[in-house]
DNA sequence: TCATAATGTTGTATATACACAATAAATTGT
DNA sequence: ACAATTTATTGTGTATATACAACATTATGA
């Protein structure tokens, strides 16, 4: 199974799901059903969300359990 | 549709299709069919072909088609 | 050259990504 | 508090990723 953040990227840029899933042209239970985990994005799919979050597609997904961005944002910060 | 550099990041590495299809556990075929496009990688065997080649994501796979090798690091030690 | 390994092709079966609809529940704004 | 929007749930249908088998073709090495 493949973690993904599409939920804090979508909700951070204040975007309904509905808005979300017209912007990579799936249907908007198709976003549902990814942010609650019930199946993985296609890679076409990942590489469309990436691209419109305008991230790398390990920022997005990955293989491992996420930090929060928090988090991840704070420990880069340390590590300056 | 995807494009990949699979067959090219595993003949470099000098492994048959069954080598580089029991290191990332499918089954030899599916290297075939991926190679010659017949169908895209899910996105967990995508995040771990590149896991196994040791490169990011979108060197070994892209909505767009792909420069050779060999192009696109002439390109980068030109751009130095 | 011959044997073996690697790749290609065709076919069948299964799991999963995605679409779409209907309705329920929860959130949000006024 | 109410209305409107957003999210969740359930169900059905389709396309596609993957497994596996059998056999053909091509490449490789002794």
């Amino acid at each position: 199974m493949i973690y993904n953040r599409i939920k804090i990227l979508r909700t951070e840029r204040g975007l309904s799901r509905k808005d979300l899933a017209e912007a990579v042209d799936v249907n908007f239970q198709t976003i549902g059903y990814l942010e609650r985990g019930d199946y993985n994005a296609s890679l076409e799919l990942a590489f469309k969300l990436a691209e419109f979050f305008e991230v790398p597609i390990d920022m997005a997904f990955s293989l491992r359990p996420f930090k929060t961005l928090a988090e991840e944002l704070a420990a880069n910060r340390a590590a300056q």
